[in-house]
DNA sequence: CGATCTTACGGGATTCGTAAACATA
DNA sequence: TATGTTTACGAATCCCGTAAGATCG
């Protein structure tokens, strides 16, 4: 019961050349262990497979019920160890990465546009959720990937790779602050915040930020939505604190963003995996892709300090 | 790219089993060895299909993909595989056979019974045709077995069996002849006589018969069926000569059959196949169950003389 | 340290190619 | 007799099992 796709190739090459010799030829092998291989194939089944004399090679009826069905078998296996070797190459496959609603919305889709034009046979399946819900996607092996904030210590997670993410102020184009050279820590306490729920990266950040500070942490609203917090800034509720990369800020054409001046508002970001796991080839290369933006992030200028 | 299905079952036990120790006890096969197995697989996939360590072992995402795939594919060949053996110890499979209408409508249908009862996985392909046909049917590997008049000398034909058909005279119940003790070739002279057509069998025969008899042969109609001759027999056209075994004198209780007292009036018939061709193993067992049948036809009394 | 996977290695089975024997039109 | 299949046999390869080594919890 042990066939291999060499006996079933040579069956098909016996069947259709007609004959063992240019069967051989075909197959480069040396005519004499074709006979061999066809005979195993035939002790295997039971039954002759050709008729055969020194003049002619013919199916026989066993042989010519089994000649489409092993056709079929054998095609079928071979796709699928292409298929395997697609995926294995990194050419196919599918990117499954659970990503901060900031970079899903921001760095992402030109990483994705890029990406796919150098692999057209990836496809992605990206999840946007709040750093917690990252690490616990990565560590479900929902996804194989996670791009999260924070510095995960779950031994469970491995970081393939640290960067940092600049935080700044939002707030209305004539706010008070906008006229200020620089912006520090305590500059921002005359002012109501608006924060990010905690279980996001921002809200840890600046949440500790406040602490070593000695300054106690009271937002007035406590959003889940970065895009939601800039509605609440632009009607004035007072003013939030997200990533620099977000793309809220810059779809938000009444608030302007401001660098802070305090080393302490960089939330630090990680690409995670399942520790143990090895990814998808794709993924990998994905991965890979991904890591140098992410340094950039470190060195990233905000580009909309004001509106032109 | 010689991919065995030992190997593709090595990979479906370790998945299955979660760890190498389980998986190579239930293949009856050392532990090494199907770590070798595995790796073979992984470089011709190209690909890791284990994360494993001495603790775990666990599926890529690659891995993954490839079991449900992997799975089908080999079910899918086993059962060819198991197939191809039901064919070949002859327990499945069509029986293709070309058949003179005669024995189709008399011997057949009771052997066919009676095979069917020992190779429940038997399928039949009968085709009832007169001796050319049959002849013509085999040669053109349409059927595979050919049961037929007359003693072919077709060096393409290959006869497995020959035994012989008495032939009958087929009269009204009131015809002066069922009134003779004998009945001779030089008595039919006397009456018009119906006789099949040219291409059947027993025509073949009557014609030799009466030609070595030095009698001229003018039958008063030429049909192609036996139940047609019988037909005309009963309107009173005349008599006519048929095969003992022929089911139509049954049919037809207005009619009786006679013995002929001549040896010539004996129908060779032939059990054939085409040279250098293997029958399939169900057809063979199917030759092997006709042939006493065959022998039997020798020796086998007219037994409706009389209707009762 | 204990369970489990990996590596190393010798022996046996498998499979190849060459050469000679065999069969058939 | 010529073409093409089968048989025979020595050599290379493959594959298994045993034993020793490595690794992780």
């Amino acid at each position: 019961m042990d066939l291999n796709l060499r006996e079933i190739r040579a069956f098909i090459a016996v069947a259709e050349a007609g004959s063992f010799t240019r069967a051989a030829l075909r197959l480069h092998l040396s005519q004499p262990a074709l006979t061999v291989q066809i005979r195993r194939l035939e002790e295997m089944v039971g039954a002759r497979l050709f008729d055969r004399n020194s003049r002619n090679v013919a199916l026989t009826p066993v042989g010519r019920e089994l000649l489409p069905v092993l056709q079929k078998s054998l095609r079928e296996m071979e796709h699928v160890l292409l298929d395997a070797r697609a995926l294995s190459d990194g050419s196919t496959g599918t990117v499954r990465i659970a990503c901060l609603p900031s970079f899903a919305a921001s760095l992402l889709p030109d990483l994705v546009l890029d990406f796919r034009q150098q692999v057209p046979g990836a496809a992605f399946d990206i999840r946007d959720v709040v750093a917690n819900g990252v690490n616990a996607l990565v560590r479900s092996e929902q996804v194989d990937l996670g791009l999260t904030g924070g510095e995960p210590d779950d031994p469970l997670l491995e970081v393939l790779h640290a960067g940092e993410d600049r935080l700044c102020i939002v707030c209305p184009l004539d706010h008070p602050l906008t006229k200020k050279r620089r912006v520090t820590l305590e500059s921002l306490t005359a002012y109501p915040l608006v924060l990010t729920a905690s279980g996001t990266s921002v809200r840890a950040v600046v949440a500790s930020a406040f602490e070593e500070a000695g300054v106690t942490l009271a937002p007035t609203c406590e959003p889940m939505y970065m895009m939601t917090a800039v509605g609440m800034v632009r009607a004035g509720l007072g003013l939030t604190i997200l990533p620099s990369s977000a793309r809220e800020i810059l779809a938000e054409p009444s608030v302007v963003a401001l660098a802070i001046d305090d080393a302490r508002f960089v939330r630090p970001i990680a690409l995670i995996k399942k520790r143990g796991r090895t990814l998808p080839p794709v993924t990998e290369a994905f991965a890979a892709a991904l890591t140098p933006t992410l340094q950039d992030t470190k060195s990233r200028k905000i580009t909309k300090r004001r509106p032109a």
